[in-house]
DNA sequence: GGGAGGCTAACTGTTGACATTCGTCATGTC
DNA sequence: GACATGACGAATGTCAACAGTTAGCCTCCC
């Protein structure tokens, strides 16, 4: 099962622009030449293509034919669509995670709880960010749905990437989490209360979607995007 | 917006594999050379490649690193993985649906729902299972959430497939689908109640999961595939 | 006779090259 | 002066070929 398997070019190559566009190296809407990320690679445009194909799927990029691969550019209409799935992802992830979560689990979610809850205090919003999405991800692991899990990376990353172009500029975006929002959820799986986890994941929701519309709505929303 | 844009070549050609592995044409676990394929298919191997790597994506296909890629074969953890997902998607459906939905919206749903009771009536099995599908379908399509689409879509190749497989040599899956409860989901969607709608879905689930569950358990569950 | 080892064939990963198409710029006309 | 038209350049889609690896089979040895 874990065998370790060679990875391939593509993959890496893959992994590496992935890295670029969540550091936002590779700028919301830049485009993507093969013929130069074939050279800045020092392999062929094969390979290149390959892991364009996969970013493409993931949402991190945007394939027009015949015109190139664009680094994806979301809009607010994006972003009500990734948190509206981010809800019903882990809504069902807490359902499952209730029933198989292992004392392990627990322990792993609660740390990164506390990393990030640490990190807040510390004003370190990058390192909290991360945290975050860590603790989301670690009762979506628990959920032992590996489809679950695969959905919920791609709307990870393309919640990085919300936050690290356009809407990031928008400086109200940086507030504060609501860390008691998240200990509602962790607690709630610990007790093995699958009512209570859904409803704190759906109050989670509910109160990030309400600050997004006020702070998109203030801004003034820009319709169409792509 | 609805410009016509050229179909790729690899896109036509994963439509049409597509459409052969939920025939059953192509067979669950068979072997899908690349050469074979571009003979058949009078292209070079570049388009099949880009074709198998979107099946594989959608998890019609799966393709093992420098050993080729073959017809995926689900196991009945696949299937519970399948369904978790489909009951979240789904959920989240109706629960935007009830507040978007057109008048046309509702009419279209109507539609797929007699016809899927029609062909239930006939006898007509596959018939009924399109609908069905279908069904479904009309709902997410009313979220209006593109990714929530696209996720149900992959989900329900699947589906098909799982249906198409080892698992419909169990003739006790050739069970009647609950009419009852889809017109339920219906119904609640045309009276705009989003929790009527959400417990409806939730209720069709768990009736199905019981069903299937009760299914593999009585014919001994294969543990682990792949 | 059974098992380990090497050999062969076939397929995938990758490469470089060609043809087609799209965007841009310059030119000509109204 | 502004718009339409044509040509040029560049990048993508596709193709054919090479190298590396995997799987299967045969042979040899115990």
């Amino acid at each position: 099962m874990a065998a370790f398997q060679h990875k391939q070019l593509w993959e890496s190559i893959a992994d590496q622009l992935r890295e670029e566009i969540l550091d936002g190296r590779l700028a919301a809407g830049e485009r993507l030449v093969e013929t130069e990320l074939a050279d800045r690679f020092g392999v062929s445009r094969g390979p290149i293509r390959d892991a364009l194909g996969l970013l493409d799927r993931e949402g991190l990029a945007q394939n027009h034919p015949r015109r190139g691969t664009f680094v994806a550019s979301l809009s607010e209409g994006d972003l009500d669509e990734v948190y509206q799935l981010r809800r019903a992802i882990e809504e069902a992830a807490v359902r499952l995670a209730v029933t198989r979560a292992t004392n392990d689990d627990l322990a792993e979610m609660y740390r990164c709880l506390a990393e990030a809850e640490d990190a807040y205090l510390r004003d370190d919003l990058p390192a909290a960010w991360d945290a975050d999405m860590a603790f989301h991800r670690s009762y979506c692991v628990m959920s032992g749905n590996g489809r679950l899990c695969a959905v919920f990376e791609d709307l990870a990353a393309q919640t990085v990437l919300l936050m690290r172009t356009s809407l990031a500029t928008h400086e109200s975006l940086a507030w504060t989490p609501p860390v008691e929002l998240h200990r509602q959820i962790a607690d709630a799986i610990r007790d093995r209360d699958a009512e209570a986890a859904i409803a704190a994941v759906g109050a989670h929701y509910q109160y990030t979607q309400n600050r997004l519309f006020a702070t998109t709505a203030a801004t003034g929303a820009t319709a169409a995007t792509g």
